[in-house]
DNA sequence: TTTTTCTTTCAAAAAAAACTGAAAACATCC
DNA sequence: GGATGTTTTCAGTTTTTTTTGAAAGAAAAA
């Protein structure tokens, strides 16, 4: 497999992994390009590698950005902005956490918390009220162990969790 | 907030919450629907109370039972099929995540292997194969502590992992 | 066997999401 | 100040995904 084809298909295998976990194909083949790309690219360079809009590449760069998958990079002398991605998967992975947890895990809770407002002496909402607390205590759960994890430093996921794990 | 008002909200963030992770709205909804269901209901209560169409119940309703969140009931004496969702929450996680893993994490991996295959002496090769390398790690990892986590208790998670981790 | 009841399939329609491109905004240089 | 290079925005378009509904298929009942 030549370095070409092994980009391709790498570009092209984490936008679909992306689109299947509800980030937008384009957003996803960006951070690709980026994380395989020895030297900060501009959008020029992006445009003209992924065949995409300007107006696509921006909107997808400013998102990386904001979920702190990518970096912008000033270049001394040059006036437009070049961009690097995290390459520690480890940052990747805990970024996504963070965002996620964030946007969705937290309003979940807020809204199980209003759900336990429901009250009732029937069958169905004893029932109602029976499923939302285990989901809710589930998820706390789940909160916490997260933000345990997002604690924990870079090389921790490698190296001890298997170890505490077994 | 009543009842009602109580399962529309749970049903409506239960699909959105789905939606935002690459699972369809309405299969996101039939499963809130029977989560919070005292008994198991038949495709046509399920096109009632979601109003949706029965091409769209099915196909949903089948795509539950294959993740194995979902039940098939038959009830003595009745024709048609009666569904229960699983309630324990850490068997419905367990089941997304052994989905998941050999629908998304599996194939990665596989991708990952053939990049190796990319050869060269350059800077950008040598870049190349390096972030693929980690990635790979990364991936490995993430695939064998899942393997650990899924043959792991239903009480597990909830009991023990706070103290494990800490 | 024929009828009835229920389930499945799938082409077409609708809805949702993503993308384009051109114009506006912004920034730097002269 | 104006000219030039770069980024951002967003209405309209395209693409993708989801949904519908009617027809075909299956299974039980008559």
């Amino acid at each position: 497999m030549t370095l070409q084809e092994g980009k391709d298909k790498f570009i092209q295998s984490w936008g679909t992994l992306g689109s299947n976990w509800g980030i937008n194909r384009t957003m996803a083949q960006i951070h690709a390009l980026l994380l395989i790309s020895p030297e900060a690219l501009s959008a020029d360079d992006i445009i003209e590698e992924l065949k995409i809009s300007r107006g696509n590449a921006n909107m997808n760069i400013r998102a990386l950005i904001d979920w702190g998958l990518v970096y912008k990079e000033l270049k001394p002398g040059e006036r437009r902005e070049f961009f690097v991605a995290e390459k520690d998967m480890w940052e990747v992975v805990k970024n996504i956490i963070i965002q996620r947890k964030k946007k969705e895990l937290e309003p979940m809770l807020r809204v199980l918390d209003e759900l336990s407002s429901v009250e009732g002496e029937d069958e169905q909402t004893q029932m109602f009220t029976e499923v939302i607390k285990d989901i809710k205590l589930f998820s706390s759960k789940a909160d916490s162990t997260l933000d345990t994890l997002i604690k924990a430093d870079s090389n921790w996921f490698v190296g001890t969790f298997m170890k505490m794990i077994k």
